[in-house]
RNA sequence: GCGGAUGUGGCGGAAUGGUAGACGCUACAGACUUAAAAUCUGUUGUCCGUAAGGGCGUGCGGGUUCGAGUCCCGCCAUCCGCACCA
């Protein structure tokens, strides 16, 4: 075949793709009259080079966009940059570069990338969030909940690790030392600015209720997150009625069968306690440097330290319990005390166990209701109170509502709703990130930026050498007078989680003012965003945040919009067969070499050994660069590829079969394009499954079934090969173009204007979708299987709506069917019209 | 431990309770070619059979139904999330 023959994207990408740009294709038009589609895909952290995975990821997002345009939709599909964030300031120390620098190269490099790619981005409104112009607007923003009190600061414990000097989030703290420095990481006490995410935690939760495009997995996920119970909080008072012990519990209903109250080590009275005695101070430092992991969690043994300490309960002031220090109870959650009530908890009962504590029965759900407890195993089922007194014979739930009625009477407790769902803890002791605009006054405290002084920016003459945030070392940056009273203070040197930048970017992207964060009218246009697709790693924490930046935003009267995404879908990652060599080090695909089942290193000849599939990862070396790919088979396969054969949520596995098919597929529906014929006449079978593939593959892309779009357009290639030169042959070729070119774009428009003489010219990008005869959709001959006893026997080839009595009539008449009745009695007759007839006998 | 998802050919996967395996990949055979690549035509769940045809097949065991990959009950396996949450 001459090259002439074959599309060629190493000339057709980047024409295309500089026509699109010409014409600002995919600019958003907020003065459009049409219906608008806001589709999003989660913006990247700018780490230098894009992973196939943003290309999955984007080219889903792009298909779903551009086949929204072609059905009549003003479509917003913008992109910018996660742009602030560790790595940058991790490259600065070990480059010897400025964070900023490396950043601003990182995106210039990936956008790039991207342009490679062909998406239908409006680049009008990229954005990078370590722009001033980007979180300037964010700094006014935090003020803006500062004033209506949704932040604030208080003492809080991080890990902090010595030798870097700096604070660690918790996946950095690795066996309690330090990613990094490998330093033991310690326990330190930070004043820090906290977000009132809990003041939503109700409406975030009630508000999944509405989200019933978001997989049910992710709102599970974040249901789980805020936890919310009920149960009662009350006092166990100190004998003497001197003061008390506040616990939270979710079973007052088995008050009775208390033997213990338990403290948090860092519970207040335990510290006070502690001052005095030297063996519980060492027992609390034990207790703090418990690791906080999945493993730690597990084998930790329940321990306790006797206070010598006793409370009242309060439903029997003379009855006296042992409070504990216990190695169990989070201070953290409800009021860092629990009572214990060994039989219905396996917790209390282990730790009961172990120190020889009373264990009391009051929940029975058989004849066995003696107080006595015996085993190792708590019960938590239901069933009916019994050793309780006035409670004996009531269910659970009864017990507990006449507890919290009776301690409500009584005051000395209240029904209460608990949430496992913390504030948002924003400080952050880093750089690169954005400014907390608040100057810190000896006389007037914490005092907001005033907005004409804002944005904060971050200083440029910053230095690395040295461990620490280089914000608190500047000479100069953080020395200002107080807005207040004009005394010399002290900036906020904290920078904001990064977390903050991505909880309101896709409000920016809508509407992008100089003087203020956004404008109301135009953001409440596009949003909420129609489709947000990204990973399923940002399942609580980016989409949890987000949810409560947009409430808090509507809370203080900025936007009327609740929840910002209105559909989400989460797409799977895509992964890699990984290599070893026989001493275990990874070797990379193009290492390795196939013989049969036999693996073999190309450069030693030596085994390999061929592992798992997994997630492409550096430092398993089973990548695909991106840009190696596109150079190799353009952009459309590239992007046929990312959807073809696996679901799209579900893991995709790289395969170099699979692209080399993707390629020959391009070139397929390249050569298809070259058999428009002109000739005349209606072929009404092709035109049938024509129409039936536009119906599902419009269907398919609305369901993001993007694999199964893909099959259908696949089947109509084969059909339109079939078929013999026709005026519909011509008109299917048309259509399978339009079809696939949300997918394939380049070729798409390559061939339309190669077609463009019987078309009438312009861009297949702004062409119409092709509408659906309904007429066609219906076939007239159906295929009518016939079972005897369920089982298939025959199919017969009908007349569409043929009556019962005929089909019955037909399917006696078959050999096969008699065959298989053999001479049995018939008993009945099922007939599905146009599906199938089964004898039953 | 708690919660959730998934399980279909050699592989990725299709299938409103109604013909299981669409479509793709792989493999094999053939055509074209001096040859290769590309392309085209077949075959490709499994077992029995020359064939016609038939048996068995959707992780395992039950159940509902004229009919179950699909619905119900109980297991098993894998993966994911959370995790001392009172």
């Amino acid at each position: 075949m001459s090259n002439e023959e074959r599309f060629n994207p190493h000339v057709a990408d980047a024409r295309w793709q500089s026509i699109w740009e010409e014409r600002s294709s995919f600019v958003a038009d907020e003065n459009s009259t049409k219906p608008r589609a806001y589709v999003l895909e989660m913006f990247p952290y700018p780490s230098g080079r894009i992973h196939i995975g943003h290309v999955r990821n984007y080219t889903m997002g792009d298909v779903l966009a551009r086949y929204k345009r072609m059905t009549g939709h003003e479509v917003l599909h913008p992109m910018g940059w996660d742009a602030f964030g560790m790595p940058a300031e991790n490259a600065a120390m070990e480059k010897n570069v400025h964070p900023g620098g490396w950043t601003r190269d990182n995106i210039a490099n990936m956008k790039a990338q991207l342009k490679r790619l062909g998406f239908a981005i409006d680049w009008t409104r990229e954005l990078a969030t370590c722009e001033p112009e980007y979180y300037g607007h964010e700094q006014a923003l935090f003020l803006k909940l500062y004033a209506a009190g949704l932040v604030y600061r208080k003492e809080s414990a991080v890990n902090w690790d010595p030798v870097d000097m700096t604070v660690l989030a918790n996946e950095q703290v690795i066996d309690g030392k330090g990613w990094r420095s490998g330093a033991p990481v310690e326990r330190r006490k930070l004043s820090q600015w906290f977000l009132k995410i809990t003041d939503f935690a109700d409406e975030l939760l009630t508000g999944l209720g509405s989200l019933d495009q978001w997989p049910d997995k992710v709102r599970l996920m974040q249901e789980n997150w805020i936890g919310k119970s009920q149960g009662l909080k009350c006092t166990f008072g100190f004998p003497g009625g001197n003061g008390g012990i506040d616990v939270f519990t979710t079973r007052p209903d088995t008050m009775f069968g208390a033997s213990f109250v338990a403290i948090a080590a860092d519970h207040p009275v335990a510290q006070k306690l502690a001052a005095h005695a030297p063996d519980l101070q060492a027992f609390i430092e034990e207790c703090r440097k418990g690791g906080t992991t999945a493993a730690d969690i597990e084998t930790a043994e329940k321990r306790g330290f006797d206070t010598g300490l006793t409370v009242e309960h309060p439903l029997d002031a003379s009855w006296h319990l042992p409070v504990y220090v216990a190695n169990f109870v989070l201070m953290d959650y409800g009021t860092g005390a629990v009572f214990g009530c060994p039989a219905h908890d396996q917790r209390d009962l282990d730790f009961a166990r172990k120190y020889a504590l009373p264990v009391t029965r009051v929940v029975a759900d058989s004849d066995l209701t003696d107080s006595a407890f015996a085993g190792d195993v708590a019960f938590t089922g239901p069933g009916t109170i019994v050793n309780s007194h006035w409670m004996n014979g009531m269910t659970i739930d009864q017990a507990k509502a006449d507890v919290i009625a009776r301690a409500q009477a009584e005051g000395w407790g209240s029904g209460k709703t608990q949430y496992r769902l913390r504030d948002w803890g924003v400080s952050r002791q880093r750089y690169w990130g954005t400014p907390i605009p608040i100057i810190h006054c000896q006389t007037c405290g914490a005092v907001p930026v005033p907005d004409d002084q804002l944005p904060v920016i971050l200083p440029e003459d910053v230095n690395f050498d040295i461990p620490g945030n280089p914000l608190d070392r500047h000479p100069s940056w953080s020395k200002v007078d107080c807005p207040s009273c004009g005394q010399p203070a002290c900036r906020e040197t904290d920078t904001l989680d990064t977390f903050v930048d991505s909880s309101w970017y896709f409000i920016r992207f809508a509407s992008q003012p100089h003087d203020k964060p956004f404008d109301r009218t135009l953001a409440e246009k596009w949003l909420p965003v129609d489709q947000y697709i990204g990973g399923v790693e940002h399942a609580i924490l980016h989409l949890l945040y987000a949810r409560f930046w947009t409430r808090a935003l509507s809370h203080i009267g900025l936007i009327d919009v609740k929840e910002p995404f209105a559909s989400l879908f989460t797409q799977g990652m895509v992964t890699h067969q990984t290599y070893q060599d026989a001493k275990g080090s990874w070797l990379s695909p193009d290492q390795v070499r196939r013989e049969g089942d036999i693996w073999t290193i190309i450069d030693s000849g030596e085994p390999a050994v061929a592992g798992r599939i997994e997630k492409m990862s550096k430092s398993k070396k089973n990548v695909v660069d991106p840009d190696d790919i596109v150079d190799q088979y353009g952009a459309d396969a590239v992007r046929w590829f990312m959807l073809s054969d696996s679901p799209p949520e579900r893991d995709l596995e790289w395969s170099e079969a699979g692209i080399e098919g993707c390629w020959r597929f391009v070139q397929r529906l390249w050569r298809l394009t070259s058999q428009v014929s002109g000739a005349d006449g209606a072929d009404k079978a092709l035109d049938r499954k024509t129409h039936q593939v536009i119906a599902r593959v419009g269907a398919d892309i609305e369901a993001l079934a993007f694999n199964k779009a893909v099959a259908k357009i696949y089947d109509l290639a084969n059909a339109i090969e079939k078929a013999a030169p026709s005026a519909s042959r011509d008109s299917a070729i048309h259509t399978i173009l339009l079809l696939s070119s949300p997918m394939v774009p380049h070729l798409a428009e390559e061939a339309w204007t190669k077609l463009g003489a019987e078309l009438g010219g312009g861009l297949i990008a702004d062409a119409a979708w092709p509408a659906v005869d309904p007429a066609l959709l219906e076939e007239d001959e159906v295929t009518i299987a016939i079972q005897v006893r369920g089982k298939l026997r025959d199919t017969l080839t009908v007349a569409k709506g043929l009556p019962q009595a005929d089909l019955e009539a037909l399917a006696l008449a078959s050999q096969k069917v008699q065959h298989a009745i053999d001479g049995g009695e018939i008993k009945k007759i099922i007939v599905v019209p146009d599906r199938l007839v089964n004898i039953v006998l």
